[in-house]
DNA sequence: ACCAGATATCGACGTCTGTCAATACGCCGG
DNA sequence: CCGGCGTATTGACAGACGTCGATATCTGGT
């Protein structure tokens, strides 16, 4: 299933805004696969969450019940975000805790943006 | 196929990054909704090809054979743009020229970006 | 009035995707 | 070492999606 780990995120989002010049079929593609990863409800929310939760990180149990949808379908999108390369899983013991990849986000409305983009963060 | 009209995207990428505060399920779903019109490389290709083509628009004719899809393809993406808020149709004599919004993608980008986002342009 | 060309719509097809129940895996406490 | 708990994986299924060929619609010229 083509379960590609982590994208050339970078890669994607490196360059110029797709406004200013024609995207070629693989760069089409590439940034296509990472806005199908965050173009669902249920994983934008988790973003959204993960992001707002205290200390900016959140496990499977803290998602599973405000998003009303099943563990096993939470785990699926999370590891959908992880794969895209907008989350990192970081396991402790039994809870697995999820954390927003800094400059992610950041990158993919760059390249979305016409407006000049700064360099992302470090 | 819910084919609602020119989603409001003002409403969608009006207010404040994802980062910020969580998502309601009905703003995940306006959100994932504009998302998905532009994760699909035949679409994000066709944005890219219209913005950087002369006078910032383009007809059917001059985006199917490059895009190497079928004339009835190629419309149908237009479509699913157009309804997302995306581009505007304006039918001239036989050929219906397609334009980018203003500020349409900006928005977007505002929404997913944790920086800032000034007001979008004019 | 007719025809040719540009675009839109329709119907069908195979594939991908989101969801769940069931189950497997790993870690910890007793 | 065993049982419980949090998480991940599997298998199955319904619905959505991208694509095409065929066809309809509209426009401009002859």
């Amino acid at each position: 299933m083509t379960r590609s780990a982590t994208l050339p995120l970078a890669d994607v989002a490196c360059c110029v805004p797709l406004v200013r010049q024609p995207l070629t079929a693989d760069s089409a593609a590439d940034l296509a696969r990472t806005l199908k990863a965050i173009a669902d409800p249920a994983r934008l929310r988790l973003l959204s969450m993960i992001a707002a939760h205290e200390g900016a990180e959140a496990c499977v149990c803290d998602l599973t019940e405000p998003l009303g949808l099943s563990q096993p379908t939470v785990s699926h999108h999370l590891r959908v975000l992880v794969d895209a390369g907008l989350l990192t899983r970081d396991k402790r013991g039994v809870w697995a805790y999820f954390t927003l990849v800094p400059g992610a986000l950041d990158s993919l409305a760059d390249v979305l943006s016409s407006r000049g983009a700064a360099a992302a963060s470090v």
